[in-house]
This record gives C-alpha cells, structure tokens and sequence, in this order.
RNA sequence: GUUUGAACUCUCGCAGCG
C-alpha cells in the first residue's frame, strides 16, 4: 500500500494524471484496500486533470468503502481544480464538502484565493481574505504570501507591502518563499535595486536565500544585460553551498545568448550534466532560440538532432522557435514540411 | 516525533493593452 501511495504521489505531482489512475487500478487488481491517503492523492490529481466527474465519482466509491472523504481529501481535490483554473467548479466542491459536513479549514481557503489570483480575481481573493475570519479561519503564512505574490505581480507594490506589513502586525514571520515574492515583482518590475534591498532584508531578519531567490535575481541581471551580476550571485551560491539547479543555468544561458554570446551559452550547456543539471527541453529551447535569432541554420539543425540524441523532449515552444525562424529565412517548403510531420504526430498547432 | 492538501524562480510565437 505505501507503494503504491508513494508512486501516486509521485505520478501526480509530475502532473501525469492518467498514470496516477493506473497506479490506482494496479493497486485495485493487486487486492489493495485504499485507504485516505490514496484517495486523497487521488483526488489532487484528478482534480489537476479537470476531471471532476470521476473525482466526484471517487468521493462516492470510497464513501461506498466505508472510507468517507475527509477535510484534506476535499481539500486536495479543490487545489487540483485550481490548478487547472477551474474556479468554478472549485466552488461547487466546496459546496458539496460543506454539505459533507466536512469543514474547509485555512488551507483550503488559501487553495482558493490562489486559484482566484492566478486567473487575474485578485479582487475575489482579497474578498475570501476579508471574510476568513468570520469563517473561523486564521490567515497564515501561505495565505499573505499568496496574496502578496499577486499584487507584486499585478505591479501593486504599495498593496503588497501594506499586505506584508499587516502579516508583520499580526506575529505571522515571512519565509523565505515571502521574500521571493517581493523579490520577484520587483524584479519583473525591473526595480532591480529595490529587490535586491529585500534580498538583504530577508538575509539580516535570518532568512536563508533559497535557490529559487537566487534564480529570480539571476534572471532578472540577465534580462537586464547585467551578466556580471548575474556571476557575482551565481559564485556567491557556491560560497553559501547553495548548490544552482537547471533553471540557474538556464537563466544564465539565456543572459548569454541575449548579449549575442550563445557559443558560450552551448558551452555551458553542455557543462551542465557534469554539474548534477542535466539540461531539459527549457535549456535547449534558449540555446536554439539563440541560435535562430543569429541565423545560424546549420547549428540550429544539430542542436535539434542533438535533442534526439539525448533523448531530450521537444515540445510547442521548440517548433514554433524553429518554424518561426524556417519561415523567416524563407524556407516556407522546409517549415511546411516539418509542419505536417508535427501534426501526424499529433502536436496541436499554435 | 514515519504516508496525503495551500504560496515563489527559467525558454518561443500570436493576440490584446499601454
């Protein structure tokens, strides 16, 4: 049973729905007596799916075994439907575990108001975090910075902040992920000074720089044309033991790609594997984009083959890139062709 | 004090808005 619970798991969080619901019907044919937390990993991943009906369904076979849905089970469903900005059916399930008599706690109302914020409600969101209390809820850490990351990113940084403060009031201490939130829409902001304050700020209230603050501002020095920062902070992450991850790289190669340098961001890819980063469809997506955008025709072949070899996934972002720069230099047949190929081969075009 | 639920980071184009 622990197996196959820990490769549910595994299956849903990697957002393969339907290989959550085989290891299900394995665990089924196996003789296997679901217990909660099958059902509930179960749960998120239908929900993820959009498939509310066999959810739905799952609530009443589980029910059937004498095994009721519980607070975390309706919870993880509602997140899944998030997820998949299903806003609305969301709500409906929320009505159904009320019904239940099951009681929607902190955690799946944070669950809501970042599904809201994700589909641009932001207004809904702050509407559910005003009525928290007299739900009985008490916002917590998730809950701020949920809301927080989302007025960052709607640029509202006064909100933010008087947000972030109103945490501050209420005893309710920031993690570094917080911080990554401030960080990040003033990044995108390009209000790189400002952001890099809060990452000194995070640092002296004893917050420890995760390997995700690094990479926002990494990326923000590349996008920035600012690589020699982006070095500084890449050779601090090794002094902290702060080990990089692909998205480091990828980041850093895209800053060198965009200062016209993408030999050196090849190079670099080519160190990452070496490095414990192998490089993934993101990181040959930036090397090709490069590639294109300098009009290098042959490369931008072989590193496509060199997808191949490496048995390197390509997806929507690496044929358009390509297709885009076929029809740019007017190889119109050539962008057709591999056109046709992708629809055989069942790729929706864009 | 062993299993399940909520927040942050990377790549193309298109359209819209400024």
């Amino acid at each position: 049973l622990a197996t196959f619970n820990a490769a549910l798991e595994v299956a849903v969080k990697a957002n393969r729905v339907d290989d959550a619901e085989k290891v299900y019907q394995k665990a089924l044919a196996a003789g296997i007596q679901p217990d909660r937390v099958m059902f509930n990993s179960l749960l998120l991943g239908l929900g993820k799916g959009g498939k509310l009906q066999e959810a739905r369904a799952l609530l009443e076979s589980s029910a059937q075994m004498l095994c009721f849905p519980d607070r975390i089970g309706y919870t993880s469903l509602i997140s899944g439907l998030c997820k998949a900005s299903l806003m609305d059916e969301a709500q409906m399930v929320l009505l159904d575990m009320r019904k239940a008599g099951e009681i929607p706690d902190i955690v799946t109302y944070s669950a809501i108001m970042d599904g809201f914020c994700k589909v641009g409600k932001l207004d809904k969101a702050m509407e559910l975090f005003s009525q928290l209390g007299s739900k009985g809820c008490v916002p917590n850490v998730f809950t701020y910075s949920i809301l927080i990351d989302s007025l960052c990113k709607e640029g509202n940084f006064d909100g933010a902040f008087r947000i972030f403060n109103e945490m501050l009031d209420h005893c309710c201490i920031p993690t570094i992920v917080t911080y990554n939130t401030l960080i990040n829409g003033l990044c995108k902001a390009k209000k790189l000074e400002e952001a890099w304050g809060i990452f000194q700020d995070a640092v002296k209230q004893g917050c420890t720089p995760a390997v995700e603050t690094y990479n926002i501002l990494i990326n923000a020095y590349c996008n920035n044309d600012q690589l020699s920062n982006a070095f500084r902070l890449f050779h601090r992450m090794w002094k902290e033991k702060c080990h990089p991850d692909t998205v480091t790289f990828n980041s850093i190669i895209r800053g060198l790609c965009k200062m016209g340098r993408v030999q050196k961001g090849y190079n670099l890819l080519q160190q990452m594997a070496q490095k414990g980063c192998p490089p993934t469809t993101v990181t040959y997506n930036t090397v090709l984009d490069g590639l294109c955008r300098e009009g290098d025709l042959e490369e931008a072949r072989d590193l496509l083959l060199e997808m191949d070899t490496q048995g390197v996934k390509k997806d929507a972002f690496t044929h358009n890139t390509f297709m885009a720069f076929l029809l740019r230099v007017g190889l119109v047949e050539e962008a057709f062709e591999t056109l046709k190929d992708l629809l055989q081969n069942g790729f929706m075009p864009t």
